[in-house]
DNA sequence: CTGATTATTGTACACGTTTGCATCTCCATA
DNA sequence: TATGGAGATGCAAACGTGTACAATAATCAG
């Protein structure tokens, strides 16, 4: 018979929570505790009468496979852990928000860490994934010790980092052609014929975020041309106000900025209308990274150019479900998308 | 001695992923498995010799808790599930960094379940949550049916639904006072000296949103204004720009407009310099609600309603935290706050 | 030095699953 | 009818932990 005694050796039954186990299912339908297991198995061997009865036992009494006890078993807990700072940023938004949807879509379950503030709480965050056996860690911003990195390695964990490129054996590391589309900003102003050129940058800008200045300011130095450097502040709307601001306080003032993201281009562009009465494009033209959803915005309308996000979550989710991935780094074109915040081509293409 | 023997009656080994176990590290460091728990359990008795051999030999082996195991014995996840849709949405996505910075900093870890699309997905997310035996479930949108929130509640999980307030028994509701921030808009529009005052909302607008409808409808009709409603669109920027170019483009063309969120504002607001050359609040009048980021925005500057998402995340931690909590329906007030998107007041207060 | 108290360690069981193996039933084929 | 084979079911062993209880070692009061 079932043994249906439970807590045996405890007193306090009542400090426990009561749960509905496959046995209380097995029990109820009249049938073993295996097949109720088999039941929620896919592929199991079950006669469609048993499996029946199981089905509406389990309804009626509420019974849902225990995760953690399945996970503990089969040892995949179908977890992904999401690392991410600044999570009401919009393009970190759009990122988790479309990350999750597609992982829900693939049957896995995603565990959302926060990592605003101190650095070092990338660390904290690998170690209660690992706590919880996720079976990959996709970090967003940050980056991991190597030795942490090994210690989730051995623990079976899969490593994705978007938008960094450091050197990362075991890792994929993801994300948009950053210094590609430096350029391609450098060019797309010239060929408005913009004569004073500036960069407007973050002085806390990220590792990718840096690789957009430092391809643009390469091209430009191959185009043999000056380019006003102005950086300052945290990558924020405020920050573009003032980087804006103080571009355009000056006496040559600039007539064209590429802004290493959407948001200080919104700012900026929001300096020269508010503070200024200038108009993109027609007094400036401004350049972000990023596509947020503001960028297209009446008010904005703005130049930019479009993560890569689908391809990045794309390849992100075959890495993470082939057996054995090597480690790999990717970079994807970011593409470009016109707007009305740019001058329209003064300069033909040669 | 210790049975070292993994996987007595699996041939392939190699199939299980292999992890560090309590075991191993008691192997290494020479003591016993329980002392290894006890390292690791707050408050357990353990000598200092051993347990500084224990982490010692943990820091060796990268061994971390399992934490599934863990749970499954312990019947506390630690788990609390966040359900939401449209996570890229400003507020959404604040509420969301919020919650998910609060939870952890009080020791939980969270679970993102994206239920954009269809509104069946809450039960799916519901039913996952009940897999993961997580402790709590905040809903910050939709709501489940009565049934599976049972089926919740009988597997001990905590149930908290954001901004709804239909009757539901067993679990904690919370959200502004929709319908007099409505009340305080109209107010607020009646003394700037409006004469023609409109409203525009989203036809596919929650349950809340309604409510701050209702709420300025009702006090127009307590001061005998009529109103002019726009009701259209989703709940986006694209709506909103779309009903303040319906709503200007009127020979009876407003001069004061309640916008039932942010983001509808924001579009009203654009479309209304943008496509009609006016500006606010020169102009028009126009009143949001969320206070988004986008909110401060010096192009847009927006007079709008705060979400009390302190009071309400405060509110949500204490109550799923304490043991037996009651059935409890919270409205906390929203902040009004002043920027200059409003005409100032013309007509003196009574 | 003895007995009592306390701190530490060990033993064994439970948490709720999945799965390899063995058993059993049933039906078709030779 | 005997022989296989397929399909369903049961048994028992894991997965990696926490904890009540017992046993042992250490400390202390008298």
């Amino acid at each position: 018979m079932y043994n249906n005694q439970r807590n045996l050796m405890s007193e306090k039954v009542s400090s426990r929570k009561q749960q509905v186990r496959a046995e209380d299912v097995a029990r109820h339908a009249g049938v073993s505790r295996v097949s109720v297991s088999r039941t929620f198995t896919p592929g199991a061997s079950v006669s469609d009468a048993t499996r029946a009865k199981v089905l509406k036992s389990a309804e009626i009494l509420g019974y849902r496979v225990n995760r953690l006890a399945s996970s503990l078993n089969r040892s995949e807990s179908g977890i992904v852990a999401l690392v991410a700072a600044e999570i009401d940023t919009p393009h970190r938004a759009a990122m988790i928000a479309e990350l999750s949807e597609r992982l829900q879509a693939a049957g896995k379950v995603t565990m959302l860490i926060n990592t605003s503030g101190y650095e070092e709480r990338v660390k904290d965050a690998l170690l209660q994934a690992i706590s919880f056996r996720t079976e990959a860690a996709i970090i967003l911003s940050g980056a991991p010790d190597p030795s942490l990195a090994d210690t989730c390695f051995s623990n079976g964990m899969k490593l994705v980092l978007i938008n960094r490129e450091e050197d990362f054996p075991g890792s994929l590391q993801i994300g948009p052609d950053n210094r590609a589309a430096g350029k391609t900003a450098l060019k797309a102003l010239l060929r408005a014929g913009c004569k004073r050129i500036a960069l407007a940058n973050s002085a806390n800008a990220t590792w990718s975020i840096v690789e957009r200045q430092k391809g643009f300011l390469a091209a430009a130095e191959d185009a043999g041309v000056d380019v006003l450097c102005e950086v300052d502040g945290f990558t924020s709307y405020q920050a573009g106000l003032e980087l804006g601001t103080a571009l355009l306080d000056r006496e040559d003032r600039p007539d064209g900025i590429f802004c290493t993201t959407d948001l200080i281009a919104c700012g900026v562009i929001d300096a020269a209308r508010q503070r200024f009465g200038l108009r993109t494009p027609d007094d400036l033209s401004v350049i972000g990274f990023d596509n947020i959803q503001q960028a297209e915005w009446e008010g904005y309308d703005l130049t930019t150019f479009a993560q890569p996000t689908d391809q990045i979550i794309d390849k992100c989710l075959e890495w993470c479900t082939t057996e054995q991935p090597s480690s790999e780094t990717v970079k994807l074109p970011a593409k470009f998308v016109w707007r009305n915040s740019v001058q329209k081509a003064r300069v033909p293409m040669k």
